[in-house]
DNA sequence: CCGGTCTGTCACCAATCGGTGAGTAACAGT
DNA sequence: ACTGTTACTCACCGATTGGTGACAGACCGG
């Protein structure tokens, strides 16, 4: 891979060695990881191929085969990084504030999903691809993720009583799909049905759409 | 294209004709653009290229370049037709309530594009599309779109006014959004986050949820 | 030192992709 | 009937894809 650059260097400079790749499995085992992460939330799902990932990762494409078992293996190793996300970029206390219903606890967690997923191109990357494609990698790849958002909503509701005579659930769905929609949309074309989400007061103006929204169903 | 089973049924029946294509242009112009969008609509974006549309269409691909001037001229048709969606896909009357406030509208409006895009697999891919590409077909296409969306519900709106202190482009936008990513959510893997949407009793939950949420912020 | 295992590289495969240039068959005008 | 245009097909191009088998060198136990 670097091979050209490399004698290349030696030709110019006759100095500088040839890169050579040290044999450590498990630091290789990382940088392929590492390079598919980031392949897949720079460039999307589109070009998601064994050939880009190993081109990425500066290494052969065999080494992917034999140590994730190909694509299907890389991306559920993506899949279990995947469980860590809530707790890697959602903060866990309640932003100084005492939550005490059900629509504070809402509003708390539809605004920092809001963020969360504003920041984190690789997750909204994987919305996207769950929504466009129905493999067995995307099939697994939603599950963990959905799994690890509904073990978050649970346990910051905490005692929290949800209001009855209300389907939360799909209630729920609704504003989170509302968020995911909105997110993905601006990432892609800088606007949501005509609302544009650029710049920082474009969003401030979505939040409190999003806080009104919940406010309604929830009080 | 079709030669080789032409030639089969020959050497089997020695009767049926070898299906010569009949020289009509504007007859396969329209057959590349149904094809086209069928294709579109049942593989998805990912397939989408010259060669298979042209495989679908049962004609030499050099014919989409003459035609259309390539994909690009190809989708940018599709586009053309798009803005006939509402026309096509959306009942104009009231369904016989009267609609005296914002909320009926925006009741009625959501509960419409929600059926409508669930009975239109072309439009889910295109939105699907929307939100993972941002290429400058799509980006076109996405104008088409939200273009007719916009007219549309201008004029439904008809004389109503909208709330004062509200920001419905914000709150309509999130609306949109909400059922935009449920429903494809629910097309590619029968649920969204969690909430399980196949049968029809699944669909009646949501939307009453939606109903929910959308009088809970215009009442 | 020798032999085997582990890590990494390379060359090659068939298939498909988008794209093009040349050719053929049917038609229309004269 | 000759001619030019239109509609269409075919063969080929280079590039890239996913995938595999063979090989080279480092390391380690004997």
């Amino acid at each position: 891979m670097l091979n050209e650059t490399a004698m290349a260097a030696l030709e110019q400079t006759g100095a500088t060695e040839p890169e050579k790749r040290i044999r450590d499995r498990s630091a290789t085992e990382r940088a392929i990881l590492k390079a598919a992460k980031n392949l897949l939330a720079e460039e999307g799902f589109q070009n998601f191929g064994i050939n880009a990932v190993a081109r990425r990762a500066g290494c052969d494409k065999q080494l992917i085969y034999r140590y994730y078992g190909g694509l299907d293996g890389l991306v559920e190793a993506i899949g279990a990084d995947l469980g860590n996300w809530v707790k890697d970029r959602i903060p866990e206390d309640t932003g100084g504030m005492f939550l005490l219903t059900y629509g504070d606890l809402m509003e708390r967690l539809s605004l920092l999903f809001l963020e969360a997923l504003r920041d984190d191109p690789l997750m909204r990357r994987i919305v996207a691809w769950e929504i466009s494609e129905n493999t067995e990698q995307v099939r697994r790849l939603s599950e963990a993720r959905s799994k690890a958002l509904g073990l978050w909503l649970d346990r910051m509701r905490g005692s929290l009583t949800p209001p009855k005579g209300i389907d939360t659930a799909a209630v729920n769905a609704l504003i989170f799909a509302s968020i995911q929609h909105l997110v993905l949309s601006a990432a892609a074309g800088g606007q949501c049905a005509g609302l544009v989400l650029k710049n920082g007061k474009d969003w401030e103006k979505a939040a409190t759409a999003l806080k009104r929204l919940v406010r309604g169903v929830y009080g």
